[in-house]
DNA sequence: GGCCAATATTTAACGTCGTTAACTTGCAGA
DNA sequence: TCTGCAAGTTAACGACGTTAAATATTGGCC
C-alpha cells in the first residue's frame, strides 16, 4: 500500500537533488554555466531525465528560487511585529539587500532577467509577497502620519526601486570594475537612508492631523 | 596613393554596416536573437567576415552601445550650464531614464549583465563620463550647501543607484507581469524627487553657513 | 510465478549558437 | 609580372537546450 507513498517520495528526492546540484552550480558558476548536461552529469544521470521532473531549465531555476526565496521570506516575516514602522522598513531593506549580495544568481535570474515565465504575479510567490510586505510595512507608518504626503504604494515601489538598484549595481559590475566610492555596505546603508530620508515627512515635529 | 585611405574608408563602411544591422536586430529582438548569423544574413556576408572587423559578438554591441551611447552624453554635455544644480540633477535624472528606457537592449547590455569586457572604467567610456557628469553636479549643490552634509560621490551614487533600480525593474518586467502602481512616467519622476528629497539639506530657509 | 502497463531512464538526434582553421580570391605595390 | 596581404568563404568543432523513440525497471494483478 505505502508503495505510491515511495514512489512519491523518491521522486521528490529526485526533483531534490536535482535542485541541489543545480543550486550548486548555479552559486558558483552562474546561470549561463549552470547546464543541464552538466547537473546531469553531478548526480550521475543523463540530461534527459531531468526533463521527466522539470519541463525545462528555467524552470528548474525559477523552482530554486522559490524554494531559497521563500526562506528569506519566513525569516522577515517572522521578525518582531513593527513597533517603530520606520525601524522595520530599515531592517527590511537591510535583510532584503543582504540576501541579494549573498545569492547574486538566485537574484539576477529572479528580478534581473526577463521573465519567460510569468512570476511575482502570483500571490504565492515569495518576491510578491515580500514587497506585500513593505508595501504593508509603509502603510503603517503612513497611517501614523511618519510620511509626507502621497501613495504608500508608490513609495513602496520607490523603496524597492532604490534598494533594487543598489543591489543590481554591486552584482553587476566587480568591485575593480567601477569606482564605488564606498564599500558596499556603506553604500547600501546610504541607499536606505537616503530613501527613507525623501519618503518621510518633514522632521518638524508637530504632525499635522492625526487621521482617524 | 588615396587608395589607403580608400581601402580604410571601405573598411569603416564594413563596420557600420555590421554595426547597424546588429543595431538592427538588437532593438528588435534582444541582446540573445541578436546572432552573428543573423546580422550576416542581413548584409549579406557568411559569419566569419564580421570576425575580420570585431573580435567577437560582445565587441560588437559594446561598440553598438558606446556609439549610441555617445550621443547620449553629448547631448546631456551641451546642455545649459547648471544655472541651479538640483534643476540640473532634475534634467539629468530624466534624460538618463529617457534614454534608457528608449534603449533598453543598449541598457541591459551595459549595466545590467556582467562585463566580459572591463568598460565603465577607462576615462573614455561614455558611461564613466555620464556618472563623472553626475558627480561634477552634485558637486556643484554641495558647494552651494544645497545638499545635507555627507560625500557627494557618495550621493551621486546613491542617485545613479536609485534611477538605475527603477528603470531596470521597468525593463525587465512587463507593465503586465507585476503591479507598477504608478505608470512608469510617475514612477521614474518619484524615484527621482525621492532621490533629490533624500539628498538635500533640510528645507529651513537659512543655509547654515555661506562658504568662501 | 508470470504477464501488463506505467513509469523511469537512456540513446540518438535536431537545430541553434559563437568561434576557429584552412582555403580561395582579388588587388595594391615592387 | 610577381608577391604578399587582406577580405571573404567553406567547413567544421564543441557546446547548448530540447525532443522522439527505444529500452529498462517496477509494481499490480491473474
Amino acid at each position: 500500500m505505502g508503495t505510491a507513498e515511495r514512489r512519491e517520495r523518491e521522486r521528490q528526492e529526485m526533483r531534490q537533488r536535482i535542485l541541489d546540484a543545480a543550486r550548486e552550480l548555479l552559486v558558483t558558476e552562474g546561470y549561463e554555466r549552470m547546464t543541464m548536461r552538466r547537473i546531469a552529469e553531478a548526480i550521475e544521470y543523463t540530461p534527459t531525465a531531468i526533463y521527466h521532473h522539470f519541463q525545462d531549465k528555467d524552470d528548474v531555476v525559477l523552482t530554486l528560487c522559490h524554494q531559497d526565496f521563500g526562506r528569506l521570506l519566513e525569516a522577515l516575516q517572522q521578525g518582531p511585529p513593527p513597533a517603530d514602522p520606520i525601524a522595520a522598513l530599515r531592517a527590511l531593506g537591510l535583510a532584503y539587500t543582504r540576501f541579494a549580495l549573498e545569492h547574486p544568481a538566485h537574484y539576477r535570474f529572479m528580478f534581473m532577467t526577463a521573465p519567460k515565465v510569468k512570476h511575482l504575479l502570483t500571490d504565492g510567490d515569495p518576491g510578491y509577497q515580500a514587497f506585500a510586505l513593505l508595501r504593508q510595512v509603509v502603510g503603517a507608518a503612513a497611517e501614523r502620519g511618519l510620511l509626507r504626503p502621497g501613495s504608500p504604494d508608490t513609495f513602496a515601489q520607490v523603496l524597492w526601486a532604490a534598494l533594487h538598484g543598489a543591489v543590481a549595481l554591486l552584482i553587476t559590475f566587480e568591485a575593480d570594475c567601477f569606482p564605488v566610492v564606498p564599500p558596499a555596505p556603506d553604500l547600501i546603508e546610504q541607499v536606505v537612508e537616503t530613501g527613507l530620508r525623501g519618503i518621510l515627512a518633514t522632521p518638524k515635529p508637530e504632525p499635522p492631523a492625526p487621521r482617524s
